[in-house]
DNA sequence: ATGACAGATCAAATCTGA
């Protein structure tokens, strides 16, 4: 089984690159995030003539996740449980299902903006109550596994430059203990190997020339528990799907499986 | 083998992203 996520900034701008990658890479799951669109305009008619079922917790403007599954939907969830607000208000970041019996969640975890900012407790927050969830669900028989942009560099290597990070989000002390306490619920950081260059960055930003000169991040990842661990046989970060004009200033990370 | 932000919004200037 292949299961991939791709934050894919605004579905409805993206749908041709979108449908161009899932008909050459066959991914039997997809996670997406950063839909960008309202749950009438989501293009569920486009994927299902391509063979997709859709779980979908679309926001309108902002945010949005879905889980794209071609083995099959199973007790679908479209909200976090516990999920904190901000500014009083739950916002579309996460979608989970289970496929092919593998239970998955697509999560965009919200940016934090600036350290010190609400945004940035609130970020702090939201991951808590991932944790939670992680908690209930990691370390049984059925493949469990946390897919997506999750706005938060593992370690040092993990961005282009750490001189450009500093007092900056996305790396700080908390951010990363956010990190190790999902691995304190039993999950584990699968690390794709990158196509080309050294560290497997998953995001470039669109301006000052960063992806031809690699100035990226690894912020999209793949947290799976034992079970899921054990059955990928190769993890990879697709960065052809980055390039050229209308392209997401994302990355896809693709996972094989053995189940 | 890659190119100097992009997308969404009551439509032009602003917000958001990281």
């Amino acid at each position: 089984m292949r299961i991939a996520t791709w934050n894919i900034n605004s579905i409805t701008a993206r749908l041709p690159r979108l449908t161009q990658w899932l008909e050459t890479a066959q991914p039997d799951v997809l996670c997406l995030q950063e839909l960008k669109v309202s749950e009438e305009a989501f293009p569920g008619d486009e994927l299902r003539a391509l063979g997709y079922e859709s779980v979908v917790n679309a926001g309108g403007r902002w945010n949005g996740a879905a889980v794209l599954s071609r083995v099959g939907v199973e007790d679908p969830a479209t909200a976090l449980p516990e999920a904190p607000g901000y500014e009083g208000v739950v916002e579309a970041r996460a979608a989970g299902a289970t496929c092919g019996g593998v239970r998955v969640w697509s999560v965009y975890v919200p940016n934090g903006r600036e350290v010190g900012h609400p945004h940035y407790e609130y970020k702090l927050e939201w991951l808590a109550a991932l944790r939670a969830t992680a908690e209930k669900s990691a370390g049984g028989p059925q493949p469990f596994a946390i897919l997506g942009d999750f706005n938060i560099a593992p370690a040092d290597a993990d961005v282009w430059d750490l001189a450009e990070f500093e007092g900056a989000t996305h790396v700080t002390q908390r951010e990363r203990e956010a990190l190790a306490a999902l691995e304190g619920a039993g999950l584990k950081d699968i690390y794709p190997r990158p196509l080309k260059y050294d560290v497997p960055f998953t995001y470039w930003d669109y301006r000052q020339l960063c992806f031809p000169k690699n100035r990226g991040m690894r912020i999209d990842l793949v947290y799976g528990d034992e079970a899921f661990g054990a059955a990928v046989r190769d993890a990879y970060v697709d960065r052809e799907a980055r390039k050229g004009k209308g392209a997401s200033d994302h990355a896809p990370v693709v996972v094989d499986l053995d189940v």
